[in-house]
DNA sequence: CCAACTGCTTGCAAATCGCAAGCAGTTTGA
DNA sequence: TCAAACTGCTTGCGATTTGCAAGCAGTTGG
């Protein structure tokens, strides 16, 4: 509900959408994290976001139609967040936010192997992994491959990968 | 100068550096429009940034060190400010997300025609744009193509189309 | 029938934003 | 030579946004 008469530039739009400390990170959870109510989002986030600042985004992500709302038939009180072709369409300006950050920040391994692998597999790998995200989020059929789950795995390897390495030099 | 104790995630990274409205913007100006003086990118914006806030953008640039500043010779009081490797190495991600939000939001046919062409001309484009912002910005040796003369031209042109367009028909 | 859980709201202090005005020093043009 | 325009940037101040904690009505499971 703004009105800041702006420039009619794709990276002004976009960024009067997105262009917040939130928006981008709750998107990343319910993608990557398959993260699809509101106390998973909450609660799981590595961030920690607020729940006022939570349930503020995920009405403005669903006005700008990045994502959709229903109601999930499992329990009366719960909604289920799904992202939209919109927001699927994301995909590459995470994989390239994701690049960049790996590549100039101080990110940790197990936290950058997901993007490096985004970064490796390139637009084909992008591709794959929006179809996946049609058949979560949307009703396409499910595509033969999953990336979430080859991302999730080598994210949980990386952990344990790290796990082991904190608790075994003390034996050295 | 912020400790905000978050998580070492690339994107979550990104986001505390970039994730505002204004500093996207203003290193837009930068790159695309070659603006390299404050007063040219306080006036020249199409969005009309407010002094302020755009002084302590370019400070946190400066400190997060996507940008650079130097003294400029020709005029005591003017610092011009240039993109460094990683200021430049954000070329993909601008064109990722000047590419969805041509594609997703209500866009100006004039704001939108380089983004279509950095689409159109894909990773190996931003490459030869890159090269050129590293002789525009650092001290590289000047490429054989100028994309941002491409880009700039294409834009032109296309207000050019605009308004004659605006013109004519009140003759019909 | 109660404890845990559901999505989300409210209050409030602190930080940030956006606008307007201003400022000391520099350059330009008549 | 001198005033006007320009330089990067700061300051004040009211309005908005943020972050934290607590709470709330309704739902579910044991």
């Amino acid at each position: 509900m703004k009105e800041t008469g702006r420039s009619g530039c794709p990276i002004n739009l976009t960024l009067e959408i997105l262009g917040d400390r939130w928006s981008l990170i709750v998107l990343r959870d319910i993608m990557f994290g398959n993260r699809r109510h509101y106390r998973e989002l909450l609660a799981k986030s590595d961030e920690g976001i607020a729940s006022n600042i939570l349930a503020d985004r995920l009405k403005r992500l669903l006005e700008n139609g990045l994502i959709s709302r229903r109601d999930d038939a499992s329990h009366k009180q719960k909604g289920i967040y799904s992202l939209t072709e919109m927001g699927i369409s994301l995909v590459p300006v995470f994989a390239a936010m994701a690049d960049w950050g790996r590549r100039f920040l101080p990110v940790t391994p197990e936290m950058s192997i997901r993007a490096e692998i985004l970064a490796e597999g390139g637009p084909a790998l992008w591709q794959k992994f929006m179809d996946e995200l049609r058949f979560l989020h949307l009703d396409a059929p499910r595509p033969a491959r999953s990336v979430l789950d080859e991302l999730t795995e080598a994210y949980r390897c990386a952990v344990e990968r790290k796990r082991t390495a904190e608790a075994e030099p003390e034996v050295a």
